[in-house]
DNA sequence: CATTCTCGGTTTGTTATATGAACCGATGGT
DNA sequence: ACCATCGGTTCATATAACAAACCGAGAATG
């Protein structure tokens, strides 16, 4: 690994619950040498990535980050124009949806939305790196990859989080197909016990699988007919954000998609003549 | 220069008119061997700093930043903060506003907001980071910030980028002492001709000066009047985002300011009589 | 008040890693 | 057919990263 990868995995401690980190942390978190990791965060302080604060001159997030994202979204619109579909699609399901897109090999949240709808709702604060085998999100994402993908994904060790994880390989590989063939993922506690999650892949302009769209929820409020409106609005709701990134569904997916619409469609008139 | 700033560097190099560069451009920018920028962009490339893109597998920044973005404005909400306050003070005022904080040892421009009320108005696209001498936002920074760093800023060349700008450093000093002794500054068509600018510092928690809020305006609309009101109008807004951010401003300011927002009263209830 | 942690930061010889000139095949314009 | 330029690669060389040991400061502990 080269230097470059060393000093800026050290910003990939950072997260929701560790906003400070100290040198000697820092040392610990990554393995690398105190010094090695000194003079790191003193350069990327330099360039702004990283500041020291108060006390202890810990380290967070410094601006440069937001000044990129800045250049980024006005270049590519992304987050800014996820966000708001996020946070109508939470309000609209009255639970937490994610947003998660592949950054090299990893599956990353990019953005959440909650809904205020219940006391007890699935938190994601905590949460940054989705594991492929263990998340609704994951198994939507290797549903709709490349082959290659999946075999090194499922290479890499699966770590059992939940008694209901599957760490089996071709377990796993078996759901992937299903994925495949159905146009979506859902999960049942592999992730955490009692979540129960429905995720649909996102596109980009090449019809690549680039990230995923998910809704997790406490298992006891998914009732079958949950399911199925959950299901609809969330394929919905992926189709508005692969077309605002500009991007494209492949037509296989598009069809089976349209399946599911049609059928949600047919049980929403029914409602409305019950 | 360390190997990480160096690669870190490269992103500088991205704006909004440049949003995708090519590894031979990067190479001339750079000043960088063509295989050591390839190295680094390959490596920025796999912790999704930058992706390539379409045809000619050009460059342009990814995702991640908007991951790290996103985490550092939940721990310290700064641009999400400050941004409604810049959008209302463009629409106040009808001007162009812009916000800049100080990165290591450049003054590197974080976000700003336009005015549709005039056809013509200070754009702001192209504006990366602000030079000290030729900006009001730079002499509002340079004016409430210690003397050491002030002699490190002005030993470096001043660059004559209008016939207004100054290049003295003799010249430039005698300015940032008079900013000191007035709360804010001003500056006319140091940067661009016909553009005037007024800008107020911003100080973190410990009453450093961290950036500057600025208003920027054809100088032809900027009558004796209007910068009074402008002037009140920008303090009041400064005022609003240091206490956003969790600032200090210095007692010494503090009365200065005050001083110009009774003033700017006093005018207004004037205004209101005739 | 002395002891002992651990902290952030620094030093130094060793070694691994970044560097840069030349090269390659592909592409596109003339 | 030519030439220029593109993204990417190779390999000897030199530079920059590394690890262990060391500092001084502060907090906790006795």
């Amino acid at each position: 690994m080269g230097t470059v990868s060393k000093a800026l995995s050290l910003l990939d401690h950072f997260n929701r619950q560790q906003a400070l980190i100290g040198l000697s942390e820092f040392s610990r978190l990554s393995g690398l040498n105190k010094a090695t990791c000194f003079r790191m965060l003193s350069e990327l302080a330099e360039l702004g990535f990283v500041e020291q604060v108060g006390r202890a001159r810990e380290y967070r997030l410094g601006p440069q980050v937001l000044r990129l994202a800045a250049l980024r979204e006005a270049a590519v619109p992304m987050r800014d124009a996820a966000m708001p579909v996020l946070r109508g699609l939470a309000q609209s399901l009255g639970e937490t949806v994610h947003l998660s897109v592949l950054i090299g090999e990893k599956l990353r949240m990019l953005g959440f939305a909650y809904s205020p709808a219940h006391a007890m709702a699935v938190m994601m604060e905590d949460t940054d790196t989705l594991p492929f085998h263990a998340t609704s999100s994951g198994l939507a994402v290797l549903g709709f990859s490349p082959l290659l993908f999946q075999d090194q994904v499922l290479a890499r060790p699966l770590v059992r989080l939940t008694a209901q994880t599957l760490t089996d390989p071709v377990a796993v590989r078996a759901r992937v197909v299903a994925v495949g063939g159905q146009g979506y993922a859902t999960s049942a506690g592999g992730f955490e016990a009692e979540v129960d999650s429905i995720a649909f892949p996102l596109f980009d302009g090449q019809s690549r699988c680039c990230g995923a769209l998910a809704v997790a929820a406490p298992a006891a409020r998914l009732t079958a007919a949950n399911r199925l409106l959950i299901r609809a609005e969330v394929a919905k709701a992926a189709r508005q954000i692969i077309a605002l990134w500009g991007g494209q569904v492949p037509p296989g997916v598009n069809t089976l998609w349209q399946g599911l619409l049609n059928g949600t469609l047919h049980r929403q008139i029914i409602g409305v003549e019950r």
